[in-house]
RNA sequence: GGCCCCAUCGUCUAGUGGCCUAGGACGCUGCCCUCUCAAGGCAGAAACACGGGUUCGACUCCCGUUGGGGCUACCA
């Protein structure tokens, strides 16, 4: 076996603190934050003229830090996929040894809740990718919720009118939507025709008497390129004429994501936008916004999708998609974090893929980042969470059984005459390694364990009648039963050698093969036709409740 | 419909013009080990979507076809 990376012997290294949810609870939806000292930052003037002419005047050769974020919208679980992306997020900025910013995009008020806000920390929590700024961890930059943040977007959205860059739109959803059917209907480009981009005065003074509230646009170019280079594919360009004007401010005052987004990525300082395929088309009007502002951009990436088993987009209807539901199937958190990390990324070198999270930021490189999609594997997940299992050293593992064992109200008895007595903790620490490398699944281990802690454990019924069916086999039972109890001195416990060695003698008296004794003795003891091996099983059972295990099952007892 | 992207074993991928008789991982098959089951060891089946170019030479570069995906909002 590979040799064993630090984390597995020392146990968890998540670097965020436990308390942090605790603490942070209800700053989803209220700010009790403490007012930031020295009240409100000013705002950071927009630098007008400079912008379409120069749109790099203020190109600075300086490397900054890098500060990447995830940006989830508080709509529901975390799914798989923004998992993903907030990994990666935090593997470059762990990697480049920078900072990992929360923020949460909860200006969309009729879908966001705070229980999907709750939901999505405590999902991130439970993975342990801790982050330097957000809720419950104000940096500099903060709020780190858009809904506190409506003040900045306003002020942002002055700058822009008073630059000229953005016109009061007075048509209504309905209105457009109208017109965009009608538009597709006739083959034409479904985006927004336009009307009030050129409204005199008077025309918007006639529009607002009506009772009409503006939303703004953005007046963007018409014509030309707007491009970048995307950290993942490369060269991407989109030709202006097909991006519309965009509303960045709503009639009801809110931003729309495209403008929250922008603001909110500059005023974070925030260097890499490392995110979703589906944001591709976003890019270029965020760009553009950039470019209205007179800011410069960050970097984009835009990592590939992950699809379902059958190619589709994943969904409910190919099984667990939120991280809740792979916490209670029993998966790692390492180990779905090891599992997304090979989904549209690669080491590069061959061999073993089983990483402990410090190796995954280690060699994590934006430049291994595939940029096709690719499908989830429900299969080497839990191949990849067997093997972490494997890995655990003994305390974490027990740490992981020992609390469903305490929610059955199991126990050990002195009576038992176990190698542990009565001390529980080292009676599932001995039975844990006899089950060895068997324990790789949090789902079956209590089934594994049962026999060892109650006589209510479960059988399994086909195995008992061809086993325990034969009246032979029965016979051969009850001689090891009688032979047991003549070995046993009624005190002390017997070792696994010597349960062997009655077993042995029993076979040589009865002259069968072993095999005829031991699966018969097996199904007996342990109820199932798989265990580990069985003379250790015999020894931690313990001499009283083997023998009458054994009688039971030879219709003595 | 329009725009954009993607394309190597069933799945995740390595591969940046000759190291490729295409490598690894999961899964699958067989054998070994063996008190069962796992684990482990060994072996095996399994792919460059198709068609044109470019080149002395294409998995690698270009074009097209096909297939898949994304976007096309006063959602994010």
């Amino acid at each position: 076996m590979a040799p064993i990376p630090r984390s597995w012997q020392r146990g968890s290294t998540r670097r965020h603190r436990r308390s942090r949810w605790e603490t942070s609870r209800g700053q989803c939806s209220r700010p009790s934050r403490p007012a930031p000292r020295g009240g409100e930052r000013a705002p950071r003037p927009l630098e007008r003229g400079l912008s379409w002419a120069s749109p790099f005047g203020r190109t600075s050769m300086i490397a900054t830090a890098v500060r990447v974020r995830f940006a989830p919208s508080p709509t529901g679980y975390l799914h798989v996929g923004g998992a993903r992306t907030a990994l990666f997020n935090w593997l470059y900025a762990r990697n480049q040894r920078g900072r990992f910013i929360l923020r949460i995009e909860d200006t969309d008020q009729a879908r966001s809740t705070e229980e999907a806000c709750g939901a999505i920390l405590r999902a991130l929590e439970f993975l342990g990718l801790d982050w330097d700024e957000g809720p419950g961890a104000e940096g500099d930059h903060g709020p780190y919720l858009q809904s506190q943040r409506l003040p900045r977007y306003r002020q942002t959205l002055e700058a822009l009118k008073a630059s000229g860059r953005v016109y009061p739109c007075y048509c209504t959803p309905e209105e457009l939507d109208a017109r965009r059917e009608l538009a597709v209907a006739r083959g034409q480009m479904p985006g927004y025709d336009g009307r009030c981009r050129e409204l005199s005065v008077s025309q918007r003074a006639r529009l607002e008497a009506e009772g009409r509230a503006a939303s703004w646009r953005l007046r963007a170019p018409t014509e030309g390129v707007t491009a970048w280079t995307d950290l993942v594919c490369g060269r991407r360009e989109f030709q202006n004429a097909l991006l519309s004007d965009r509303v960045l401010s709503r009639a009801d005052g809110f931003p729309t994501y495209n403008f929250a987004a922008v603001v909110d990525d500059h005023e974070m300082a925030i260097s890499h936008v490392l995110r979703g395929d589906d944001h591709v088309s976003n890019t270029p009007v965020q760009l553009l916004i950039y470019d209205a502002c007179g800011w410069l951009p960050p970097k984009f990436g835009h990592l590939p999708m992950i699809l379902g088993p059958d190619g589709k987009r994943l969904s409910k209807r190919h099984g667990a998609t939120s991280v809740e539901e792979f916490e209670t199937m029993g998966i790692l958190p390492d180990a779905l974090l090891n599992y997304l990390a090979l989904l549209g990324w690669s080491p590069g070198v061959e061999g073993e893929e089983i990483y402990a999270r410090e190796q995954l930021v280690r060699k994590f490189s934006l430049k291994r980042v595939a940029s096709s999609p690719a499908s989830f594997d429900y299969r080497k997940l839990d191949f990849i969470n067997g093997e972490h299992i494997k890995r655990l050293p003994p305390q974490r593992r027990a740490a992981l059984v020992r609390p469903r064992l305490q929610e059955r109200g199991w126990q050990v008895d002195v009576a038992w005459r176990t190698p542990a007595g009565a001390d529980a903790e080292l009676y599932l620490d001995l039975v844990l390694r006899a089950l060895g490398n068997r324990f790789n699944d949090l789902r079956r281990v209590l089934d594994q364990v049962a026999y060892f802690f109650t006589e209510d454990y479960p059988v399994d019924a086909a195995a008992v009648a061809t086993d325990l069916g034969a009246d032979e086999a029965r016979a051969r039972l009850a001689r090891l039963a009688d032979n047991l109890t003549a070995a046993d001195d009624g005190v002390s416990v017997m070792p696994a050698a010597g349960f062997e060695k009655v077993a042995r003698d029993t076979v040589a008296q009865l002259d069968v093969e072993a095999s005829l004794l031991i699966h018969p003795c097996r199904v007996a003891v342990t109820g199932q036709l798989a265990s580990a091996r069985i003379f250790p099983v015999l020894e931690l059972l313990g001499a009283p409740r083997v023998i009458a295990r054994l009688r039971r099952a030879a219709g003595l007892g």
